[in-house]
DNA sequence: TGACGTCAAGATCCG
DNA sequence: CGGATCTTGACGTCA
């Protein structure tokens, strides 16, 4: 059992993936980006290997405009030594990759011109992960798209533009139910007709549920048989609603009482999980952990040295809790832990904590700041304290201080990029 | 025609 | 000029 996430690092240096406007995809700055984007995707399988997160899905956005039928920029020529390269450290590492082309790739839409470009950046997508060798367990996870006012019209037109698709797309092709139109029943149905493997995602199966006989566990059996031995550990998508957001968006972090409940109900566990949520990898060490059954305190330690500060930004009083907790343990609750701490990131922003935890990093970088720094810092404080800037104002200064001196206790803390 | 989702790029504003 | 903040892009469907 493997659990993931999706796309981007949060806290990590040099994962940040650069982008164009089609006014300037140029084959040269193409070829910029998409180097820029292969060194920052290392960077994201390196960070995965460090913390021992086997699952992970690469952007679509690793080659800009890859499909685009304006654009040809021979990227498999280019930068195939380096794509071969990142996919035999994939491999080693016994990591499973996978893609997810957005919303706007429609196989089943009525015109046809939509729907070649769906398979060209189906074909983007097999090529990519093809590029890097990855085996048959690495998915490319796709929606049926639109209904076009009659879904059984609309299914058979996906299975017929699906036959239409090169073999080694047909290898890779996974298919996941959605939140308005294609039901978990409705997948199934097409899978039975096609053989393609169904992700079950238990937020879309809530906001648009069938087979209301079946238990959500079930569900994911039944999905989970459509997976053949070839395909790899059968996958489904987590992801919590976020309170008071709207219909059917994405948590900004996974509450770790409720992920567990859910786990713990899970009959077969041999699945791959991967969650959808805005904090990413956050939430996969955080989930990560708390499945784990005898987790070393070391662990908790670790992240509570990337957590603190950003606690001490909410509240002082839980910074020493939680500190106090860890204090001489030989055992921590771990939901406990990280119930703690995400009910401090709920808490609002309150003017003393945020001065107290500023203060408190500043007196790591005073003694060897220059004086622009210095004086940079003290007119920063001067206008949190007036009101008149923001505090993300004055943690950027702070963080720029930090990699200026390179204070690597600080530079890996959330506290600059929650 | 705008909402949907996503997050930098790009544009503009401010001191 | 540098930094902060606001707007746009790129995609297809559907109300």
């Amino acid at each position: 059992m493997s659990i993931g996430f999706a796309c981007l690092v949060i806290g990590k240096l040099n994962t940040s993936l650069s982008h164009c406007r089609i006014k300037n995809a140029t084959t040269s700055n193409l070829r910029m980006i998409a180097c820029a984007n292969l060194l920052a995707l290392e960077a994201m399988i390196d960070y995965n290997i460090q913390q021992e997160i086997s699952l992970f899905r690469i952007s679509s956005d690793i080659i800009p405009f890859a499909s685009h039928p304006e654009i040809k920029f021979a990227w498999q020529r280019e930068f195939g030594e380096c794509l071969k390269s990142i996919g035999s450290k994939i491999k080693r590492a016994g990591l499973r990759v996978s893609m997810h082309p957005g919303q706007y790739t429609v196989l089943n839409s009525p015109q046809e011109q939509v729907v070649e470009k769906a398979i060209a950046d189906l074909r983007y997508h097999a090529a990519f992960l093809d590029a890097l060798s990855a085996g048959q367990e690495s998915k490319i996870i796709l929606h049926v798209g639109g209904v076009y006012g009659d879904k059984t019209k609309a299914s058979a037109a996906f299975i017929k533009n699906y036959k239409r698709l090169d073999p080694h797309i047909h290898r890779r092709l996974v298919i996941e139910n959605d939140d308005n139109n294609y039901s978990v029943e409705d997948v199934l149905q097409i899978s039975r007709a096609t053989g393609i493997p169904v992700v079950f995602d238990n937020l879309h199966h809530l906001i648009n549920p069938s087979l209301q006989d079946y238990s959500q566990y079930e569900l994911i059996k039944l999905c989970g048989s459509t997976w053949k031995t070839d395909d790899g550990k059968p996958k489904i998508h987590y992801s919590q609603v976020k309170a008071g957001g709207s219909r059917g968006s994405h948590s900004d972090t996974i509450v770790v009482r409720e992920f567990l409940d859910f786990y713990t109900g899970l009959p077969d566990k041999d699945i791959d999980i991967m969650l959808e949520v805005k904090d990413k990898n956050l939430s996969a060490i955080k989930s990560i952990n708390a499945v784990h059954p005898d987790l070393p305190v070391r662990r908790l330690e670790e992240e509570w040295a990337r957590y603190k500060y950003l606690v001490l930004s909410k509240s002082a009083s839980m910074y020493n809790e939680i500190r106090n907790m860890l204090r001489n343990k030989h055992r921590v609750d771990t939901v406990h832990f990280y119930e703690m701490i995400d009910k401090a990131r709920t808490l609002p922003e309150n003017r003393e904590a945020e001065l107290n935890a500023v203060q408190h990093v500043w007196g790591y970088l005073d003694q060897d700041c220059s004086e622009a720094e210095c004086k940079r810092f003290q007119k920063l404080l001067q206008q949190y304290t007036e009101g008149t800037t923001r505090v993300e104002s004055l943690k950027r200064h702070l963080l720029k201080c930090a990699f200026n001196q390179n204070v690597q206790y600080l530079k890996n803390s959330y506290y600059f990029y929650i």
